[in-house]
RNA sequence: UCCGUAGUAGCUCAAUUGGCAGAGCGGGCGGCUGUUAACCGCUAGGUUCUUGGUUCAAGUCCAAGCUACGGAGCCA
């Protein structure tokens, strides 16, 4: 047998004879000619018989291949710019045909498919070149960020996913029986860094989080992965330059790498090509005074009253979104009122109804991608804030621990990978981000 | 949870005023030596989401429910 080669690498072996192992995306015959379009994970070669070439029985089979049964070929690889595939512009001319297995009728076909349907075959949906770019993308994402946070000198230091209450107190979250007692699925492992930074200086964790949120848009996942670097002698203004400098990192590393990705999804690459440091900054008094500008100058009434906003509120989805649309990259707008964000975050010295936090909001409508504040170090506050939420000081005791044994000032953040994705690649939804999408009403397959 | 839209063949959809259940794709069979979601011929394929109601007659009208999609709230 001949080598076994990937796809991907096609090119390196022109004029060699090669085996391909791997899944019939297409078929298309022309009576004595057959073209398959091979997918072997790696990418997509055309492979053809022509059946003065081969046996007879083999010709058969490959006239009577299925999409998605698995076959192993071997042939000579030729250049030919007709053929189609990704690199593409090489093609085998099959020499010999193994048949591992006849798929069974393919549920999902070239032409066009409903929402529900292909989440129901979304362990068949994967293979879709659509979805195989999106997800190569995703870990190009995920690698860019944790190797630029290693060159940074972060560790990662793992938290852990089952937790003795919340982490925060707004959401919901998912209990669990553990041994009779409650316990909780992670919302973040914030606070777990923050013990982390005092042993390691500069940590991050990266891993799935739970809100058990009745949130139905596409901007909300029941499991999502979040990736929280925390950093001791951190301020709000150090935190952001490096909230911007991973971000870049990561469309860059996505531009250099994965272009044929971004091609297959028809994602410009003008829009990412923008994104270069440093992004805006505007404080949450400006946002609310720009909004309350745009609302009023606004003719539709509908569209007037989403925007309409009154200090102290929260931003709502489409006041993020027309918050982002005068910048050509992502926002930052630092300084929420307190009462709006966590009980941890540090109050700003000389105007404590605002806090050291700072958002990041993408643009073209993608909304929050960063959650990030400097945290409270002095203990006599965060003992009064634990008290006013109401929480559970007893669960609390080991993170208080941390304020009494040398306390440093410090600031992390969290950024949400699939809505980082669905930004990148342009994506209407974060449900294609992800392997196996949790939504509100889907947890199959 | 609220607002809106939809549910008909494996899939995507059509079906006039309430009057015989249709097409394309996919599947099967046959044809074709350069296909790119090929093309040509033949063919199989239906609990019209569920339950109840109105009617000579319901895919179509009415009521309730279920499911999905889009949006809002909440959030990363």
């Amino acid at each position: 047998m001949s080598t076994v080669i990937q796809i991907k690498d096609i090119a390196e072996h022109e004029g060699q004879e090669v085996t391909l192992r791997g899944w019939v995306h297409r078929r298309t015959g022309k009576g004595r000619l057959q073209f398959i379009l091979l997918r072997d994970g790696s990418g997509q070669a055309q492979c053809v018989a022509f059946k003065r070439e081969l046996d007879a029985a083999q010709f058969e089979i490959a006239r009577g291949l299925s999409q998605e049964s698995a076959v192993v070929i071997q042939g000579e690889v030729r250049a030919d710019e007709r053929a189609p595939g990704f690199p593409g512009g090489y093609e085998i001319g099959i020499k010999r045909l193994e048949l591992l297995q006849q798929a069974a009728e393919y549920p999902i076909s070239p032409k066009e498919h409903g929402t529900e349907f292909l989440m129901n075959h979304r362990h068949l949906w994967l293979r879709s070149n659509r979805q195989w770019a999106i997800l190569r993308i995703r870990a190009t994402i995920i690698k860019a960020m944790r190797d630029w946070l290693d060159d940074q000198g972060f560790l990662l230091v793992d938290t852990p996913i089952i937790s003795p209450a919340a982490g925060e107190e707004t959401t919901t979250l998912f209990e669990l029986d553990y041994f009779g007692e409650s316990a909780y699925l992670a919302q973040t492992g914030q606070l777990y860094n923050e013990a982390n930074i005092m042993a390691f200086g500069k940590v991050y964790c990266f891993g799935p989080t739970f809100r058990a949120e009745k949130s139905k848009t596409r901007r909300h996942l029941i499991e999502f992965w979040m990736l929280e670097p925390e950093i001791a002698f951190c301020s709000l203004e150090e935190l952001m330059q490096i909230e911007e400098q991973l971000v870049v990192y990561a469309v860059e590393q996505v531009l250099t790498q994965r272009q044929q990705e971004l091609a297959i999804i028809g994602r410009s690459l003008e829009k990412l090509e923008a994104i270069q440091a440093p992004f805006a900054r505007i404080t949450y008094d400006e946002a609310v005074a720009r909004l309350q500008a745009l609302s009023s100058e606004c003719d539709d009434p509908a569209l007037r009253a989403e925007l309409s906003i009154e200090w102290g509120e929260d931003f709502g989805s489409p006041q993020e979104t027309a918050l982002a649309d005068s910048f050509d990259r992502p926002v930052f707008v630092t300084h929420y009122p307190s009462a709006i964000k966590a009980f941890y975050m540090t109050p700003l010295e000389g105007r404590p109804e605002v806090c050291r936090s700072v958002d990041l909001l993408a643009p073209e409508g993608y909304g929050e991608i960063i959650g990030g504040s400097e945290r409270i170090h002095d203990l006599a506050l965060l003992e009064r804030n634990i008290e006013a939420m109401g929480l559970g000081r007893e669960a609390y005791e080991w993170y208080l621990d941390l304020r009494k044994f040398g306390s440093v000032p410090h600031a992390g953040f969290g950024i949400g990978i699939e809505r980082t994705v669905a930004w990148i690649c342009g994506l209407s939804h974060v449900r294609e981000t992800i392997p196996y999408a949790r939504l509100l009403n889907r947890k199959y397959p």
